[in-house]
DNA sequence: CGGAGCGCCTGGAAGC
DNA sequence: TGCTTCCAGGCGCTCC
């Protein structure tokens, strides 16, 4: 699931549920989550220091931490959430998810508010949690490209035209750009009606400035449902459909394997001939 | 360099 | 019904 759009709603869920909090407890449920730590350091790094404002990078987010001795650099949780992680704000003693992987349970520094628990949960375990330094959270997005929501179109513009190979998978490759994924991808080429394999190299200005419009309009719409909304006018909300049909023109669309990922697009509005309308 | 294939992990749906 | 296979919105790795 999770694309910028979810990890930025992730990070309002984190920002609200504890930012400015006490971690009081880490309970680790799966220790199949934790990349590079254990349980145990977990608990000794961040009990006693409090959530500070978290930032989004791309589809990785970073749960920064404040305390009193952060001479040495203050732990930040990074957090990237795979196919099908998410996180959620829990009242204390509520009950336990099967996913559940980690739990931190959080005391607001303002009297009257009351313990929370902001919990980690991922059915499949693909990605999941590091504990870093300022430098080990450098090193470790050091690969990503800019912040789809955030690139200008002359930086977008400038890497692409690096790029060979198709339109999607150097929309959906994160060194290139950090954030947009399979579901995403789909409905940008289907809004800027551009084949998902067009070379990079054969699109035109106009062709590269309407698909930065839309992936700056649809990620701005997507930021504020906090999700991909599954709406009848957009593509993404019939991909399942059967037969699924272009809400635009209505005809049949078409689902082919693209750089190995399931890619569904319509040849009507976005042909493969060059000659788009 | 890009792309195809596979693996990681779980569970729901489809196929036999 | 039960067993098997496939598939999923991510990503890293190998091989070509």
């Amino acid at each position: 699931m999770p694309e910028l759009p979810d990890v930025e709603a992730f990070r309002k869920v984190l920002a609200s549920c504890a930012q400015d909090a006490v971690i009081r407890r880490v309970d680790v449920y799966d220790t199949g989550v934790l990349h590079d730590v254990s349980a145990a350091r977990l608990r000794r790094e961040l009990t006693g220091r409090s959530f500070a404002a978290p930032e989004r990078h791309g589809k990785w987010l970073l749960a920064r931490t404040s305390g009193d001795d952060d001479a040495d650099g203050s732990p930040t949780v990074l957090l990237h959430f795979g196919m099908t992680g998410r996180l959620v704000c829990c009242a204390p003693g509520e009950e336990r998810h099967a996913h559940d992987r980690v739990v931190f349970t959080v005391a607001p520094a303002q009297r009257g508010r009351h313990e929370r628990e902001l919990r980690y949960r991922d059915q499949r375990k693909l990605k999941g949690l590091w504990l870093v330094d300022d430098a080990g959270a450098k090193r470790m997005l050091a690969d990503q490209g800019p912040d789809a929501a955030q690139v200008s179109q002359a930086e977008f513009d400038e890497r692409l035209a690096r790029r060979r190979g198709g339109v999607k998978s150097a929309l959906t490759d994160q060194s290139l750009l950090a954030g947009l994924g399979n579901l995403l991808a789909d409905e940008l080429l289907w809004r800027a009606r551009l084949a998902p394999d067009t070379p990079v190299g054969t699109l035109t200005d106009a062709d590269r400035a309407r698909l930065y419009k839309e992936m700056r309009s649809t990620l701005k719409a997507t930021v504020q449902a906090g999700r991909i909304p599954d709406r009848a006018t957009w593509l993404t909300g019939h991909r399942d459909d059967d037969p699924a049909r272009c809400p635009r023109c209505g005809t049949g669309l078409r689902r082919d394997r693209v750089s190995g990922r399931a890619t569904v697009w319509c040849p009507h509005c976005q042909p493969r001939d060059g000659k788009r309308s």
